[in-house]
DNA sequence: ACGCTGACGTAAC
DNA sequence: AGTTACGCCAGCG
């Protein structure tokens, strides 16, 4: 496997994304420590089908949007995970983002 | 081999 | 306050 370093460390965060917790691409890009590359971030979910044990789910966009909702093979199959997970979604946005926020230069700086 | 696009985010206008 | 442009990197036409 070995997709890239980038994608490897992505992976590597989003699989220690907690039960019930989300996270935003922007986070774990800043995390790496290239903010600027969210968008890669965002990439690399999408080579995350390709390995098992990436909850893609968990992580959306900055405004809490289920922006790879439609990446899941059914538009509502992101949300139904996060609903299962505790987590309340609404318009395809999550209800308390900000509360349920898990961010990765934070809790693993601990 | 070259260029466009794409699960984002921030800055500028 | 809303819209447009740019940066980043890899996959695909």
């Amino acid at each position: 496997m070995q997709q890239s370093d980038f994608f490897e460390s992505v992976f590597q965060v989003v699989k220690l994304i907690p039960k019930g917790r989300v996270t935003s691409y922007g986070a774990i890009a800043t995390y790496l420590g290239a903010k600027k590359s969210s968008r890669v971030v965002g990439y690399a979910m999408n080579a995350s089908h390709t390995i098992p044990g990436i909850p893609a789910h968990r992580v959306v966009n900055r405004n809490g949007l289920l922006t790879g909702k439609m990446h899941f093979g059914t538009p509502t199959r992101m949300q139904e995970l996060l609903e299962s997970e505790g987590v309340q979604v609404e318009k395809d946005t999550i209800v308390g983002f900000h509360d349920l926020f898990w961010d990765p230069s934070v809790e693993l700086a601990l």
